[in-house]
Parts: C-alpha cells; sequence; structure tokens
DNA sequence: TAGATTGTTAATCGATTAACAATC
DNA sequence: TAGATTGTTAATCGATTAACAATC
C-alpha cells in the first residue's frame, strides 16, 4: 500500500468525483457506476475506472460504487476528512465575497483568518472574522500554523505578497491575482482567472 | 495558412502567455524570449515555441520576440481584438464582486447585462448596470446576440440556468456554481470552483 | 443463472522534450 | 563575425481508450 507517484492530473479530477457524488449522496443515490459518474463530468468511464484504481479497490463488479463509501475514501486521499484553516490575504470585492462564501467548511475548508493593507478596513469585521494588518502576516501565520492561503490581492501585489506567505511557510496558495508568481518548488500555487478561462473558449469562436 | 487542429491543451496556454506579455509590456519591456517567458511562467521554453509555431513564425532567431507584436498576434488568436458582451446571471455576493471587477474590460470582455431571479435586486444597480429578472433571459439574450455568458447561481439552480442559456443561442459559459453541467456539444463550459483547487493542493500534503 | 460492472492489461493516441540547423 | 535564439524534427514520455477476464 506504498503510494505510488500518482500522476498530477490524476490528483486533478479526484475532486470532481468528489463533488459529484456528494451531490449524488444529497439526492438520495446510495450506487453509482464509472459509466453514470462519468456521463454527469464528461469523462469517460474507462478513465474513472483506472483513476480510482490508482488508490484501491473501491467498486463491486456487477454492482458499482457505493456514495457514501467512495466519497469518504476520496476526503481521505485528498486529505479533506479534516478541516483545513485558511488565510485570505486581501479584502477588496472579491475577497469579501469569498469571505461570505458558506460552502468552504462542508468541503474541508474554514477562513480563519483575513488580511489587508487598508487602514480603513483593518479592525473592521467580515462573517465574523476581524480584519488584520498585513504587516502582521509573517509572524502572525507563522504562530497559526496556517498552511493554505488564498490571495485576493491586485495583481501588482501578488508576488511581494506569495514571498511573505513562503517566509511564513505556507504551503498551498490559491491565487485569484491575475499574474503568475514564483515560489519554491516546495510550495504549490493554483491559480483562479476569470479572463483566462473565457479567453479559453473565444478562441473556438465560429 | 488553413487552421490547423490545435490541442485544447494548447489553446489554454495561450492565454497565459498574453496576460504575462501584457505585464512585460507594462513593465516597459519590448521584447522577450521563449526563455524569459517559461521562466515566468513555468512552462519550458520548447514547449512555448512549439505552441507558437502551431500558428505561425513570430519571433526572430538570436533576437526573440517582440512583445507588442507577439500579443497582438495572439489576441487576434483568441479574438480578444475585440470586445466581448458578457452577461451576468446571478448576483450573489460573488456575482456583485465579479460585476464590479475593473479587468475585462482591458482583456476582451465587458459585462453588459446582469440578471437575478430576486424580486428585491431586480431593477436595482450595480455598476451602471439594472439587475433584471431571469424570466427575461431567454429573449433578451437571443435579442442582443449575446453568446458569451458568466453563470454565478447557487448549484441547485446551475443546470435550470444554463438549459435556459443554451435555449438562448449562448455558445460560452463560464460557470463559477461548483456543480457540472450538460450542455450541447456546441456550448463550451469552463469551470472555476475554488475548492476544487484547494483539493488539488492538500492532496499532497506532506 | 444471466446480466452488469469492475479492475487491469495492452494498444493507441497525444503531448513534451531534446537537439540542432537555420539565421538574425 | 560570434553569440543567441528561433522553428522544427525525431525521440521520449505519458495519458487515454478499448477490450475482457474476473466476479458480484
Amino acid at each position: 500500500m506504498v503510494a505510488a507517484e500518482i500522476p498530477d492530473i490524476v490528483v486533478g479530477r479526484l475532486p470532481l468525483y468528489l463533488r459529484a457524488l456528494t451531490q449524488m449522496a444529497s439526492e438520495g443515490k446510495l450506487i453509482t457506476s464509472s459509466q453514470e459518474l462519468g456521463s454527469r463530468l464528461g469523462i469517460s468511464p474507462a478513465q474513472i475506472r483506472k483513476d480510482l484504481s490508482q488508490f484501491g479497490e473501491f467498486g463491486k463488479q456487477g454492482t458499482g460504487y457505493n456514495i457514501g463509501f467512495l466519497a469518504e475514501q476520496l476526503r481521505s486521499i485528498l486529505h479533506v476528512d479534516q478541516v483545513w484553516d485558511v488565510a485570505l490575504v486581501g479584502v477588496g470585492d472579491l475577497g469579501r465575497a469569498v469571505a461570505h462564501y458558506a460552502g468552504f467548511l462542508e468541503r474541508g475548508f474554514r477562513i480563519s483568518a483575513l488580511y489587508d493593507n487598508d487602514p480603513a478596513k483593518i479592525g473592521t469585521r467580515i462573517a465574523d472574522l476581524v480584519i488584520q494588518d498585513s504587516a502582521e502576516l509573517v509572524t502572525d501565520l507563522r504562530r497559526r500554523g496556517i498552511s493554505v492561503t488564498m490571495l485576493a490581492v491586485p495583481a501588482t501585489e501578488a508576488q511581494a505578497i506569495a514571498d511573505r506567505l513562503v517566509e511564513a511557510g505556507v504551503k498551498f496558495i490559491l491565487c485569484y491575482a491575475p499574474t503568475s508568481v514564483r515560489v519554491p518548488e516546495t510550495v504549490r500555487v493554483q491559480y483562479i482567472d476569470p479572463v483566462v478561462h473565457l479567453q479559453r473558449m473565444t478562441y473556438y469562436r465560429r
């Protein structure tokens, strides 16, 4: 049961499987198949079986997968059978919306710290959290042992803040700023830039 | 000069190239190389050259790429040398933040219609736009010829709204709802779900 | 049992990289 | 010219799919 080297691209699909399974469970379904899951997600059944088989044997021939059991396994694999404390840096319009979003907790994350560098915002509250001064970022995150952060600052500030996050020992950064940041290999970054997604589509203008 | 079949994954990188080039231009740089571009983006120089060569010869041996020229070419390839009207459906916290975001226009998109089904919101304004009733979605989008939309409604409503968008002739949907939607093959969907990105990272917990 | 679906293998398909001639 | 970097080819690497024995 030694963890083999799982391709990044496979890991990337696991959260989609988990999300679909959770949805099925909420619809009262108990069992599904690679066929059904695949048709919901637009992924081939063979690929789903292959992906899952990297981690174990979760299904039953002739029957399919127990939705609750498979979801539980995926939560464990993705390490979201626990709740991660997340710090959000940058409380502009987007940061505010993210801070208010209620959907994190049930999927393994809890926003538990907010930072901004605007004196007018520091000390005010959003969703029960006091906005703290970004100047305290490094000592504070380090002290609290927070390793997951979301970056919702302007693109021009993203690299500087990312450097501070790295300094604070942060391991995972979800970057909403429309720019790439450079970090050591020990730190992982994921990006969300709506314009990138839009441009990926308009290429296919007919 | 017949458009060859370009892999999706290549198309997906073009907006990143464009974003980095635009940033370089704003820094006053005039020339770059696949080496430099690659190191900013964490992509190999060979891959960048290969990707670009699918569309033409944009560089000069020994010199590299003219940043302004290459950016212009990419805008043309991605069809963002024009401005696309975008409709945003769902004006909750996230939709509001998206509507206020000033960064769309210079990258080829303009939010020009807002929809919600909450009577308390309909008729009010956000960023100079009057929120319209979702009930008018189909006729309205069709009349205005809008083909790009952003979907910021709850997951439970996403499929129903997506069906209406398809009915209205929409071709591109950027889905912020944490769910997959089924649409005909003629319609493209891109997804933004922050939790999916977070879970992709926490898998690598050490 | 008969029907269905998994887990897995082998084959296919596609993407990335290394290397280098061309040339600015 | 000498140095640098492109565009492109061929080789390598990796991912997806088809097919089917196993088995519930």
